[in-house]
DNA sequence: GCCAACGTTGGC
DNA sequence: GCCAACGTTGGC
């Protein structure tokens, strides 16, 4: 199983939209590495869903519910899209810069590629953020 | 609003 | 095939 990180701005689709609809295709990606990713996920991969250019933060799990297919949205067949729906929203977000204090996400790609908008993310990583979700009682 | 990173395009 | 110009993404 593969874990993953995918990318949406709030003003165009997000934590609380996703949950509302409970299922999304994720479309419209037209850059070779993300879309590599995409086809390379597999049922019930868990994907984090991340909040970028407002919020900058991890707002929940998402789940892969349909693998790649070809995305409608594109004339040409080279373009993919997925279905995820939610799992679970995170009991506290996890912002970009906790993300980048956390000496076990030095390595993330979220950071060391920060353009990508579907990228990998290691089972360590993922446990990391997920338990600065949980630890940030106060917060 | 600015700028860095980086992917794409097109001239040569 | 190289590289400059340009466009887009996304953090700050």
């Amino acid at each position: 199983m593969n874990r993953w990180l995918v990318k949406s701005e709030p003003s165009a689709y997000s934590w609380q939209e996703f949950l509302e609809d409970g299922r999304a295709f994720w479309d419209g990606v037209r850059n070779y590495q993300a879309r590599n990713n995409l086809r390379a996920m597999k049922l019930a991969d868990p994907v984090l869903f991340y909040h970028s250019n407002e919020g900058h933060e991890v707002a929940g799990v998402a789940e892969v519910v349909k693998e790649a297919y070809r995305d409608p949205t594109s004339e040409s067949a080279e373009w993919v899209a997925v279905d995820i729906k939610p799992v679970r929203t995170l009991s506290n977000t996890v912002s970009l810069a906790n993300i980048r204090e956390n000496p076990r996400l030095q390595n993330i790609a979220l950071i060391r590629q920060s353009r990508l908008s579907v990228m990998p993310v290691t089972e360590d990583e993922f446990d990391a953020i997920l338990e600065m979700s949980e630890s940030q009682s106060g917060k």
